[in-house]
This record gives structure tokens, C-alpha cells and sequence, in this order.
DNA sequence: ATGATTGCAAAATGTTTGCATTCGT
DNA sequence: ACGAATGCAAACATTTTGCAATCAT
């Protein structure tokens, strides 16, 4: 019953990072919370900008990469063209359809493991690439 | 002792994926085979030019789709600027650098384990990313 | 009040495209 | 000889930057 997170609850969330809270940032992180699409800066833009009408594209770079500093955001680089953002944060894989270009999701099914050695690692991406059951 | 691949040799290689053999693609791949620094388009331009003036960077752009389509190289997104391009086509995960933007390679010891069910997996990339060694 | 954020325009970067010339087979 | 590959310039897409106006705390 919870369709749309509540304004409330997203400020509090950008409170918590110590991140300073704007209607900007207020409704991208809603989006992004909101969303499974992978969206791009351009995605993101358009869809805010259709009822927010001020909203410029270089807030949206801005806020992207304040979330992503922060934890909010994960950075996704499946494609060379351009970067999508997900406003789920824990780590999972992703699968890039080359028919129809969207990301999908992946779960805990897919592991990896790893010895830290040689390499501090902070963060890992998991991309696969195929033809999803939709456009097969 | 050998430390560079002949220029036959490459041409091989070349003539067996069916696709046309020119100086500029066997110089490209040559230079591919031999680095291990994940050059991007610009890098394999500039190094390859200082000796072969008339080479173009279109050339470039188009050799290594060209390359990638006939699976001669991967081609490496782990950073949304610019892709790289590894002639080392065996499935293996990369380490991005933070501080000094390098790529390394990783081995077998990462293990990707996962079921193949609603997607029919074509390729994979495992993304680390981290400070390495040197820069710790 | 003050420093951070925003919006706009310009610039920078990476990549793609169109087309005439040259090359590989 | 013919289709493919090359080189050049222009176009395009994405991202970054500079700066004045506005907003958050």
C-alpha cells in the first residue's frame, strides 16, 4: 500500500547521509527509489522535469554524484555510451539485453568470490550480457 | 624471446576470423596482444600514430568494434568516460584503481558461479574496484 | 549570514557518421 | 574490378565547468 515513498521519509534519508536536503534532491531519490529501470541522467531528467519544470540537467549531474559519494546510488556502467543510476545500493548483478537495451536485475544467484589480497576492494560490479526471455 | 608478435603471425589471426587484412588492423592488434594496460581508443591512437603517421582515429574506432565483433578483443566499461579494450579475450575480472585510474587484471581466483534460467548469458565483466597495491 | 546548491550556457570529451579516396582480395 | 577499409571533417551525445542567482541551515 505503500506505492510512492513519502517526502518525509526521503528527506530523512538525505538528513541521515549529512547531505543538505532541496526539492531537487527530494524528488530524484524518490524517483530513483521508486524505479527498477536503470535510468540515465537523460531518463531522469525528463521524468522530473515533465511536472518540475525547473529542474536543469546539471542538477541531476550534481545530485547523481553526490548520492553516489554518499551510498545512495550505485553507478551503473553496463553500456560504453552512458551511465545509469540505482537507487538500490546492495550489491547485485545486472543483465543487459542487447535487443531491446534494458538492465535488468539480477539476485543472489549469481555469487562471487574472491580473496582480498593484493587489492582493497570497496565495491564490485557484476555484468552480464545475453538476449532477455522477453526478446528471445 | 619472443617479446612482440610477428607481423605474420597477426595477419593469421586476421585471415582465420574472415575479416580483411590491413596494416592498420595488424599493427592495432599487435599492439593489443602485447599490452597489458587496457589502452583506451585514444591511448592505442596516440602510441600506434607516433610511429605510423597516417593512422586516423576513426580507423581506431572502427578496428576495435570490428575486433570485438569477431571476438579479437573485450571491450572494458569500468569507468562511464571512455571504454578500454583488453586483446586478452578469456573471461577474467578487472580491478579499477581509484587513485592512479589503471586497470589490472584479476585471475581465477575470483569465481563467478550463477544459473542460467530466464537469460541466455553471451558474456560476462566483473568490475573491483578499489586502491591497489602501489598506491596503498 | 554564509556556504552549498541550482540553472544556464559554454566547453570539453568520447564517439559516430558521411563521403571521397585508397586498399585488399 | 569491386566491395571493404581508411582518413578527414563535421555532427552528435554525454559529461564537465564557470559563474551569477537562489536556497538551506
Amino acid at each position: 500500500m505503500q506505492s510512492v515513498m513519502a517526502k518525509k521519509n526521503v528527506s530523512e534519508i538525505l538528513r541521515k547521509k549529512g547531505i543538505s536536503v532541496t526539492t531537487q534532491r527530494i524528488e530524484i531519490l524518490k524517483y530513483l527509489m521508486q524505479t527498477k529501470t536503470h535510468p540515465t541522467v537523460e531518463d531522469i531528467y525528463l521524468q522530473i522535469h515533465s511536472t518540475f519544470a525547473s529542474l536543469s540537467r546539471a542538477t541531476v549531474y550534481n545530485t547523481v554524484m553526490a548520492f553516489k559519494e554518499v551510498g545512495l546510488v550505485q553507478e551503473i556502467t553496463i553500456e560504453k555510451e552512458k551511465a545509469r543510476y540505482d537507487g538500490n545500493f546492495e550489491a547485485h548483478p545486472h543483465f543487459f539485453c542487447r535487443t531491446c537495451q534494458k538492465v535488468y536485475d539480477l539476485g543472489a544467484e549469481v555469487k562471487l568470490t574472491y580473496p582480498h589480497e593484493k587489492y582493497k576492494v570497496e565495491s564490485e560490479q557484476i555484468y552480464l550480457y545475453g538476449v532477455c526471455e522477453y526478446c528471445r
